[in-house]
DNA sequence: AGCCAGGAACATG
DNA sequence: CATGTTCATGGC
């Protein structure tokens, strides 16, 4: 087994990111204990589990199962997921001159935007939580992952891994329906693994593209994804700083709560919103998403 | 019991 | 262009 650390950069709160990949559901991509994060890579085809925890100043790194070398690419894994090279100063500084928002906001500080790098994880991910409660929305993707994500027995614990793509590009609608997965939701993942497979987007072409919008326009071309599924992997994946997910049924409901309106904002009174945080507001609906979580204390290892 | 969930496509007016 | 319907199950 291996250790290295990563130093924590100013305004890191590893509590709060536990908080977060911990609200309750049951992600099945990641483990989070008492004082540590547990979660399967990918690494140049081979599985690496890697177990995260803190220490005053740094981020402590093990890496469970693997004798490589792999420093550098869990290194850069770490540093993506978490956000870490982000400078949030500005952005609290920033949110001093909005009362109403840094009072539902301002206690998060330190935590960071988590990231889904793989854009078709991004992808799935958002078309699985479409419309439906995120706790069946956690069980869906269970299921999907358990059945075409790969695996890593450790220490008598599966450890999963999201699938490739390619695994799911000649997947029958019928396979996913026994999933409980809806027809839609089955023809928008499969033709999405399928786009991905033929190379007609790709997270490398979108970051070519100069904007947010040209990265929207894009990715609306592919059915199954719509302003809400582009912006929140925009948002999750390419870190658009300035993607908002219009339409989120948690981000109207906390604008409303931070507004204290009778009504849930119309989109106009979104943007209207977004209007003075030009730059953070990704961050700001990460932070709005948080502010919903009724905190639990975290279950024991 | 009924309504809304971290929406989008498709049909219709 | 604007509005209505459908999808599928869970939680409150």
């Amino acid at each position: 087994m291996s250790s290295f650390s990563i130093p924590k950069p100013p305004y890191f709160n590893f509590q709060e990111i536990c908080w977060f990949l911990d609200r309750g559901y049951d992600d099945c991509l990641h483990q989070v204990s008492d004082t540590s994060i547990r979660k399967l890579l990918r690494i140049e085809n081979e599985l690496v589990l890697i177990q995260i925890s803190e220490t005053t100043a740094d981020l402590r790194i093990e890496v469970l199962n693997c004798q490589k070398n792999v420093k550098a690419q869990v290194t850069a894994f770490v540093r993506d997921w978490f956000d870490l090279d982000r400078d949030l100063d500005a952005f609290y500084e920033h949110l001093r001159s909005f009362p109403p928002l840094e009072q539902r906001i301002g206690q998060f500080k330190g935590l960071r935007l988590l990231s889904i790098s793989d854009l078709f994880e991004a992808l799935a991910w958002a078309i699985i939580g479409q419309q439906i409660n995120l706790t069946f929305a956690y069980r869906l993707k269970r299921r999907l992952v358990e059945k075409y994500g790969e695996q890593l027995l450790f220490e008598g614990e599966l450890y999963y891994h999201f699938p490739h793509f390619s695994q799911l590009i000649s997947v029958e609608v019928a396979e996913l329906k026994e999933m409980q997965f809806s027809t839609r939701k089955a023809e928008y993942l499969i033709g999405i693994a399928q786009s991905l497979q033929k190379a007609s987007i790709s997270k490398t072409s979108l970051l070519a593209l100069s904007n947010t919008d040209a990265m929207i326009v894009e990715l609306c071309k592919l059915r199954g994804i719509g302003e809400w599924t582009a912006n929140y992997a925009l948002m999750k994946s390419l870190k658009r700083m300035d993607s908002i997910p219009y339409g989120d049924a948690g981000l109207l409901k906390a604008i409303q709560l931070t507004n204290q309106t009778e009504h849930r904002p119309s989109k106009e009174e979104v943007t209207l919103f977004f209007e003075p945080h030009q730059g953070w507001e990704a961050y700001i609906t990460f932070y709005l998403w948080q502010s919903l979580s009724t905190k639990k204390p975290l279950s024991n290892p």
